[in-house]
DNA sequence: GAGTGGTCTAGACCACCGC
DNA sequence: CGGTGGTCTAGACCACTCG
């Protein structure tokens, strides 16, 4: 038993991961039930609220289903097999290339009416747009239309150039905290298609976003678009 | 205050409810404050956990936003405005159009490799194969695959034609639990584009999904495209 | 009836924030 | 320093499932 007291990271947490990496690693085998509440806290010498709030991360995740009066088992299949064919980004990155991102342009406009309203910033107060062009072992993957509200426009340049953009907010003390995004489809504009590498007209997948802060004012408004054959977007729904 | 403590409801649950309903009411606006969990403990005569499971329900929402030392703050930005602008087919819906569901063809194939895999049966057994054509207001809006298991060989035909799969799923008592789904793009072949009344070679939406019920196992295999004028997917991300 | 998870309580101590 | 949320405890009672 792995669990440190002393740790400033949550004993659930400890708990969590190491039913996780249990399940990960097979060592508790789809379908199987695991240890009930009761048993698990007098084994690890946890209360029993403490050993559910571990299990629910679980079970949040994906990995585990749990009925009353029945008991907590492990979800069948992998997580990531047979769908994931798809996701040519994914392989690059975990055969070791990293993404690079080049600055296109960096303007300061007035805010537009969609703007004004999705950043919740007055209509025509200055704003700063970004293009970027993300690519994974020279090959470019997505186009990123960024618009920051005024709190923003003397970020660093040469840092956009280097660093992700949620890095530079980050070390500049934003701390992100909710994201809603739309996922959709359309034709390749003649701008992306050129930017991608794609055949006029050519699918290209889009995701429009806006991310707040900790103290919930709009940090960001992202326009995407994807090559679709080098990324796709996973998403895991857990019925409650 | 509309607690029912005789009800059936969790309190939390009415806790959060009541939460939620006063920030899309705006009676608590966005960027507030929202009292203490202390205060609304005494206040609804609540004890501290039950009032923070309440928020917490809030938070994984994306409408609240919480700092240790500051307090709890709503998350500006109306929920469904300016990304909303590309989901006609939300907008059917709301306008009071049903959708609707043909059955274009159901057959028993034996389970592929991928199929066996994802379903976790055995390699060549029973799967039942549907394809469905889902409608709004008479337009066509998707092409659903859909692979299922030995144990639903049986369905009944007539049933599929009227009611969704999940709710004749659910008839049946299964429960689904757990979806694990990857979102894409690409261009429609023949039959899609016939079928969607799209031109050859336009884009569609896709997603491949993966659902599992109350016990873990495998229930469905779904393989969908969708008009991406018609059809998009909102996703809400919150950081731990 | 025995075993499971779901809800709720009353209280404690701590870490972090701003004054 | 006082106020906030974050963690943890010990225990209670209930609803559901199964044999």
């Amino acid at each position: 038993m792995d669990l440190d007291r002393s740790s400033p990271v949550p004993l659930y947490y400890q708990v969590a991961e190491r039913i996780e990496s249990a399940i990960t690693s097979h060592a508790l085998p789809a379908g199987s039930r695991i240890e009930n509440e009761i048993a698990l806290s007098e084994r690890l010498g946890i209360s029993r609220p403490t050993i559910r709030r571990a299990i629910q991360e679980v079970v949040d995740k994906g990995l585990l289903v749990r009925r009353r009066g029945i008991g907590t088992q492990v979800v069948q299949g992998q997580v990531t097999r047979g769908l994931e064919l798809t996701s040519l980004f994914d392989d690059l990155i975990r055969g070791g290339q990293v993404p690079t991102t080049e600055l296109l342009s960096r303007e300061t406009l007035p805010a537009s009416a969609a703007v004004a309203e999705a950043l919740a910033v007055p209509l025509g107060s200055d704003t700063l747009h970004l293009r970027r062009l993300r690519s994974a072992d020279g090959v470019p993957v997505a186009v990123l239309d960024n618009v920051l509200p005024a709190d923003y426009l003397d970020l660093d340049t040469a840092a956009l150039q280097n660093y992700g953009l949620y890095q530079v907010l980050r070390s500049r003390g934003t701390t992100m905290r909710v994201a809603r995004q739309r996922i959709g489809a359309r034709r390749a504009s003649a701008d992306e298609s050129e930017l991608l590498e794609l055949e006029d007209g050519a699918p290209v997948l889009t995701a429009s976003r806006t991310v707040f802060d900790d103290s919930g004012r709009a940090v960001e408004l992202g326009t995407h678009c994807y090559r679709p054959d080098l990324y796709s977007f996973d998403v895991t729904l857990v019925q409650k």
